[in-house]
Order: structure tokens, then sequence, then C-alpha cells
RNA sequence: GCGAGGGUGUCGGAACCGGCAGACGAGCUGGACUUAGGAUCCAGUGCCCCAAAGGCGUAGGGGUUCGAAUCCCCUCCCUCGCACCA
């Protein structure tokens, strides 16, 4: 049996000592860029991190034995809340909590083995780093793409923050669980949205993606093509509404504006109704966020007591507030249209509001009269002017043409998506570099003057505004263009915005004169395997295509998509649960690394499910994965001729040597393993690969209970030394020593991977399944290759199909057919 | 509600293109070796049946096919995402 713990500590010192995953730009080779998401450094590493690491690992070595030259890094994700809380909870300042789990957790790290590149671990917390994130934001500014404004944003509470839209999951804080507030405040935001169209295009480019997360990603840009409509109100203003089913213009019964539209004060001037509507807002206003747009939440409306005219039709219809309606979204008023549009179908019944048919289905049987839900669907237009009898799809352009020929209105795209938020009322993060001047109003700093530096040690309060808004020395400076005595911004950027570039910063992380060198950038980007969370399907990798579109944009980068493949790796759950401190399932890494070692824990996360499917966390099968090792271990390195008296691998003498083995059966699975697993890596079904190197063990292991004399050394010798070559991604301190023992002077990465060789895979007699009527009879051997007809031959030679179709002329005569598949089976059908 | 993914032994999971269902591992049962065994090795292990023969089996029902875990239709259940988006 081996030390785990002696050969890990051994073969990281060799890495580390050697520098053998350190890389640099080599035009000569292939190159690979293999990135994990970088780690939230949160104190404790638990075998969630691991299991997201080893994949990336696994592959990595892959490569490295492949040729190629593999860029392969990591670092911290280190500015955000939990240190703030850590801070209060603890009264240690966020920045020494940072730095000291850091600390810790590249500790734990290292002792799994990774064959990360130390030399270019980043931190996006020193200044060396943030002050790039900082010219980012100035960047964008300067391409008019950051910008402040009052709007209604996401607070949370707990977080004492504001959030961007994409952080908060079903109207509750992404990272505390916390209720979300509606608040008015004046905020950074970046114009994602300018970038929506092809956010969204280019998906279609990225067929190394799930598609489930570029189907979020579609949701969550959700673009509408329609119109926008300029109905008109009392007093001649116009009241914009967007719609996607402009070709029901005709059936507008009424329309709607959200509570907080801006002309509602003015339509309901010196209406009798303006008390009832104020009361109305008012009460809106009071619900929170989830009430309000919870799916079971009462559509309610009220009338303003005046009317608009339909701009098409020519109908007066009444105007509503309604709190349905989102004044984010579009032009935050919407026309109803109940015969053709369920909620206002269902709305309309309430209030008592007309409702009129204007497309018809296949049957012309729809009436205004009788109609018991709207029909949405696609038809005939009716009632509908100059466009009835047209196809409601054709008439939608027509319509369009027609409205803006007219000037009463336009073709329209919308998105669901808004604008990034990115400023944060937090002081751990990288502070906006901006200075607020009584004379300029707002400037931004000179790229000259950064970073801004944070101040570090500051006391962090459990209430009330962050520690850098109330820090004098921090807020007051001068104003860079007049010299004025001005304040500086107090808000930090959003973490998320740190880590949209920070797979760009990889591949130069020391350069001092620029974010990254672009010939860098130019050699190692895209990323080709990107690994990661699913949860970040819609935040951070969202973020990081725009962040990647603008820098493109401005010339500084050579891809327009960071990442050409991405894997969402499952989660590791125990008993089903998700781990968590509450349910005290949490299994640290700590814990099991120093009990099973390195290896056993990687080869067991493998092994244990395809990487993008939750794992079932198990003890048992731990070990199943330790007596894997331990038995490879003893089938490479133990001799097979013991010097005197009795083998000790063959066993006891009165046990029947397996008869199944044999030389030719040794090559036969050794290449077919070679072959096996290195399509199962490269399609990512690293289980199944982990259970082939167990079978080609397996069968090593019953070679060598052949009596000594059947033994051929060459064969054994190329089987062990393949079974190791293959193994060492997944448990690559053990092959590595087993290789050295095997007597080869260079390492089994250098040694590089092995190939197959077609010729040793073919077997020479194939087994053909027989079936009868689709039900299997016997099994008969026949030779490879041979003809249909000889194998049919074959067949009626079997007793037990013959019991079964009878022999002779007549039993052929009750065969109906015979299918053949080749190497494979033969169907009689009688 | 909409969208996506999933449902296979006692458990984790295999079966890539429609062709031997259950690879591999765990667990369990029996055995060998042992002072001992939670080490190691061997054998068995979907269900019915004493066994054989045979039958039944991939959530349930129907269909296509010589042949279906796989393709199609319906139903049920689970997970995830979005959720009044006009």
């Amino acid at each position: 049996m081996y030390d785990a713990r002696e050969i890990e500590s051994k073969w990281q010192a060799f890495w580390r000592d050697n520098e053998t995953y350190v890389v640099s730009e080599d035009p000569s080779k292939p190159k690979f860029y293999g990135l994990e998401m970088f780690m939230y450094p949160s104190g404790d590493l638990h075998v969630g991190h691991l299991r997201n690491y080893t994949i990336g690992d696994t592959v990595c070595r892959y490569k490295w034995a492949n040729g190629y030259n593999v860029l392969h890094p990591t670092g911290w994700d280190a500015f955000g809340m939990p240190a703030e809380n850590a801070a209060i909870a603890r009264k240690t300042p966020p920045d020494k909590w940072t730095w000291s789990n850091i600390a810790h957790m590249r500790e734990q790290i290292k002792s799994l083995g990774f064959s990360y590149d130390w030399s270019r671990e980043i931190c996006t917390a020193f200044p060396e780093y943030y002050k790039w994130t900082q010219w980012l934001f100035l960047l964008l500014y300067k391409r008019g793409l950051a910008y402040k404004k009052m709007a209604p944003v996401n607070w949370c509470p707990h977080c004492h923050t504001v959030l961007a839209n994409e952080q908060v999951e079903q109207g509750r804080c992404w990272r505390c669980d916390s209720l979300v507030e509606r608040r008015h405040m004046e905020q950074w935001f970046f114009k994602i949205t300018d970038y929506a169209e092809r956010l969204l295009n280019d998906l279609q480019n990225l067929d190394g993606w799930p598609e489930h997360v570029k189907i979020m990603q579609e949701n969550w840009i959700g673009r509408s093509e329609g119109a926008e409509i300029d109905f008109i109100g009392p007093r001649g203003e116009k009241i914009p509404v967007f719609t996607t089913r402009q070709d029901t213009i005709y059936g507008v019964t009424y329309i709607v504006l959200a509570p907080e539209h801006p002309l509602v004060e003015q339509l309901i001037q010196g209406s009798e109704y303006a008390n009832e509507v104020r009361a109305f807002i008012e009460k809106v206003s009071q619900m929170s966020e989830m009430d309000r747009t919870s799916e079971v939440a009462e559509k309610e409306g009220v009338f303003t007591g005046v009317y608009a005219t339909n701009p098409v039709s020519g109908d007066k219809i009444p105007i509503l507030v309604g709190n349905y309606v989102i004044y984010e979204y579009a032009t935050g008023a919407v026309m109803g249209v109940p015969g053709h549009d369920e909620r206002d179908f269902i709305f309309a019944k309430k209030y008592g509001l007309p409702i009129k048919v204007v497309i018809q289905n296949e049957e012309m049987t729809l009436d205004s009269e009788q109609l018991d839900g709207a029909y949405t669907g696609s038809g005939i237009m009716v009632n509908s002017g100059p466009f009835t009898g047209l196809f409601s799809e054709d008439g939608k352009k027509k319509i369009v043409e027609y409205i803006e020929e007219k000037g009463i209105g336009r073709g329209k795209v919308t998105y669901k998506m808004r604008d990034w938020l990115i400023s944060r009322q937090r002081y751990w993060g990288a502070p906006i570099p901006i200075v607020h001047c009584p004379n300029c109003g707002d400037v931004p700093v000179p790229e000259e003057d950064l970073p801004v530096y944070l101040p570090v040690g500051l006391e962090v309060l459990p209430e009330g505004p962050s520690p850098l808004a109330r820090y004098e020395p921090f807020i007051n400076t001068t104003c860079p263009v007049c010299g004025a005595a001005a304040k500086r911004e107090t808000d930090t950027i959003d973490t998320f915005v740190c880590s949209s570039w920070y797979y760009f910063r990889f591949t130069s992380p020391h350069e001092t004169k620029a974010a990254f060198r672009q010939d860098a950038v130019e050699y190692w980007c895209p990323v080709d395997l990107y690994i990661g969370g699913v949860e970040h399907a819609v935040m951070h990798l969202l973020y990081a295509r725009f962040i990647t579109k603008v820098l493109y944009d401005e010339g500084l980068v050579s891809v327009e998509e960071p990442f050409a493949n991405l894997l969402t790796q499952g989660m590791v759950v125990r008993h089903g649960a998700k781990m968590s401190k509450s349910k005290g399932n949490v299994v640290t890494a700590d814990e099991i690394v120093s009990k099973y070692g390195a290896d056993v824990t990687r080869v067991f996360m493998m092994f244990a499910a395809p990487p993008e499917r939750d794992l079932e966390w198990s003890e048992r099968g731990v070990e199943g994965a330790q007596r894997f090792l331990r038995r490879v271990w003893r089938q490479v390195t133990e001799d097979v001729v013991a010097t005197e008296g009795e083998n000790p691998i063959k066993g006891n003498e009165n046990e029947q040597p397996d008869v199944d083995a044999s030389t030719e059966g040794l090559l036969r699975i050794t290449h077919r393993s070679i072959k096996k697993v290195t399509e199962d890596i490269e399609r990512m079904a690293l289980n199944t690969a982990v259970s082939q190197l167990m079978e080609l063990s397996n069968y090593i292991g019953k070679y060598l209970r052949l009596p000594e004399e059947c033994i051929d050394l060459d064969a054994l010798n190329q089987a062990r030394e393949t079974l190791v070559k293959l193994l060492n991604p997944f448990a690559p301190h053990v092959c590595h020593e087993m290789w050295q023992r095997l007597g080869n002077s260079d390492t089994v990465e250098q040694a590089g991977w092995p190939q197959f060789d077609p010729e040793l895979i073919k077997e020479d007699m194939i087994t053909i399944v027989i079936q009868v009527n689709g039900k299997v009879r016997d099994k008969i051997l026949v030779p490879a290759g041979s003809t249909d007809d000889q194998v049919i031959q074959k067949v009626f030679e079997s007793e037990r199909i013959a019991k079964i179709v009878g022999e002779g002329p007549q039993a052929r005569g009750k065969v109906k057919r015979v299918i053949v598949v080749k190497d494979k089976l033969v169907n009689i059908v009688l």
C-alpha cells in the first residue's frame, strides 16, 4: 500500500520547484485555455469547489499530455459583501478577513495538486487589479456606456445596497435571500441594453454552450418585436403604448397606464376621479414588489375619468391606471384588447369594459357577446377598417407601415433586459472613479490618477451608510478639471464588474501599463473551456459577454465572445440536498483530503456522476475510489514473479486461474481503453472514462492471476504504462509516482498521451445475438467479417433456434423475414 | 402559466446512431486467506419461479418498427429558470 500523503506532497513540491505548469505564449504549440470560475474567498473550501476545479484540472492535464500549451490559472474574486458581514461579526476589517481567508484557501487548493500556474494568481481586491476595473469603468464612461440616473431600484435592506435586476431572484436578494424593496435613487448604470441585440444574436454562434444557458440568456434579454402606437390624450398629449399585437388595434377598448407613469397626474387634473386615482396609486406604492408582481395578485385598475383616442380606428376609449402595468418596461402603458389577450379579458370582465372580436379563428365562430376567453391565436382580421380581411401576421406589417406613414407610431423592438446597475452603497469594492465638483459636476478621475485607492482597515458598522461614505480623508479631494475642493463618489463598483474581465487579465497578470497585453489575449483567448455553476447563467456570464464586446469594439481584444465552450457543473449534494451550513451537511475539503488524499477525492468526484449532473456525496463511494487506486498501485508496482515460494499476486494455488484472461485480450482492452478514455474526456464523460480505467485494471488483475508461464511481460508492461498514462489526469500524484517507479526518467505527462492501434482493437470472433420475433434466444460466435449469408447459415445451425423455428425446409418456410445487423445481431421474424 | 432538463435494480450511475437493459462503483449474500478483519482475493446479486425452461421488466398508458430506455402522442411526478414583460 502506498502513502498518499507522502507521494502527494512529494509531487506537489516537484511541480512547484520545477515550475511545471508555469507557461508563456509559444506560437509553435497549439494552445488550450482552461478556466474554472475563480473563487470567492469565503474561508472554507468545500467539496463543491473541489469538483469544479477537478473537472478543469483533469481536462487540462489531458491537454498537457497531448502536447498543448495549457494556460490554467486561478485567483480570487475578493471584493464583496460577506467580507463586510464577517467584519461586523468579528470586528475585524474586511481586508484582514479576506487576506487571511485567501492564505488559508490557497493552501487547501494546493493540497489537491491542481496544475495551476500560480505565478499568474490574481486578486480583484488588490490595487494592481482594481486599478484596471476602474479603468474599465472609465472606458465605458468614455464610450457613453456608463451613466447616472434617478431610477426605481432594487434595494436589499439586509445588504444595505442596491442590486442589479439580474441579482434579484424571485423578489429576493441573490446573496442573502432578503425581500428586495423598491427605492428611487440616483445610481450608476452600464448601458448593457445597447448590446441587447448582439448579446442575443451571438448566442447562435456559441456552439460550445449548453442549450439551457443560452435559452436562459435569451429569455432574460427578452426581445419582443411589435409597435409603439401613440394614443391621443384628452388634451392632445401623446400616450405611447407598446404592443406585439398591433394587428388587434381595432379591438382596443381601453388603455392602462402604470401608476408611476408621469402622465397620470396631468391627465387627472380636474377629473372627478382624481382623488380616487391618487388613493389607488398610493395603495399600490405601499405594496411590496413581491405582492404587486406575483402571479396571484389581483389585477386592479381605476378609471381616470378621461378618454383617449385610438389613432388608427378613431375610437374613444377610457384611460385607466392599473397595478399590473410595469413602468420600467417599454412605455409603461398598455392597450387593452380583451378579445385577444387573456389578461385583458379577465380585467375587462372584472370592470365591465367592452370586448371586441377583431381576429377570427378558422371556423369564424368567435362572437364578442359570447366569448368565454380571449382568442390569442392568429387569424383573419375583422372589424378592422381597411385592414379587414388580412391575415393577422400580414396585418402586423401593414399596420406598422400605416402608422409610420401617418406618423402616429412606429415599429419597435423592446427588451425585457434593463441596464446594469453597477453602483453599490458598500465599502468592500472598487471605488467608482468619479469626483463630484461643485463647478464641473461629475468628473471622471483621469486615467493617470488611477487607482482611486480604497482605504483599508476601516471599521464596518451594522447600520447606516458604508464606512467609505463617512471617511473624510477619502471623500475630500480636488476636482481634476478646475482644482476646486470636491468630493469623491463613495459608491463602489458591483463585484460582477471585477469578474467580467478577469479572464483577460490572466493572459498577462503582471502588466502594469494596461489591463492586459493585447498580444497575450490574441494568443490565449478565447477561453477554450470555462467551468462553473449554472447559477451564473444570467449574471456573470451575461456581464462577461457584454464587457468582452465593449473591449472588442474598442479594439482591445480580438474576440467577441469570451468563452468558446462552457460547462455548467452540477452541485455536490448530500442526502439529496444542497450542502449548506444551516443543514449541517457540508463536507469540507480539508476533512476529506486529509483522510483520503487528493487523488482518491478527485477520482471519486469524477467517477460518481457526469460533470453536468448533481453528485450525491458518498463516503462509501470515496472508499471505493481508494480501493481502486490501491489496487492499481499494486498491479503496477509489484513484481509479477516472486523470487521464491508463492507468487504473492497470484494468490493461493487451489484457485482456478481465470480462463477469460489472455495476452491477446489484455492488448485488446488496453487499446480499447485508450480509445474509450480519449473519446470520453473529449466529450466530457469523465465518469465513464474512469469506469473504463476500472475495467482495464480489473483485466490486468485477472491477467496477473494467470500461471506465470502464460504472462507476457511486454504486453503486461504496455498495459500498465497505458493505465498509468490514462489515469494520470484523474489521479496525477500517484500516477507520477508509479511512472517513476516503472523506471522512466521523464514524467508521465511528458511521456505523452497514448495512441491506440486499430488492429489490436479488432476481435477475431464476434458474438452475434440471435432474436426470434425480437426476443433474444441465443448467441453465437462468428469470425469477424463474415458475410450475412455465412452468419445466417450459422444461425440456423443453432440447436436452440432449431427448437423454436423447427428444422428442415418447412421450418425455413415459416420464416417471414431475417434481419441482419452486421456484427451485432440477427432477428428471425416468424 | 411559459420555457428547459429529468424519471432506468437497494443506491450512484452505464447503454454515444433504434439492436444483448443494468457497464463501472456502492451495498448485500456466500466463500478463500487469516489470531483478527471495516484489509485483500474469489463467486453471486433486476423481478417472478426450488431450479430449469419460460415469463415480466427502463414513471403510467397508447403508437411507429422486424426490433424502443432510446422515436411519436397522452397522462403523472421531480428539478431548475422566468414569472402580470403588454
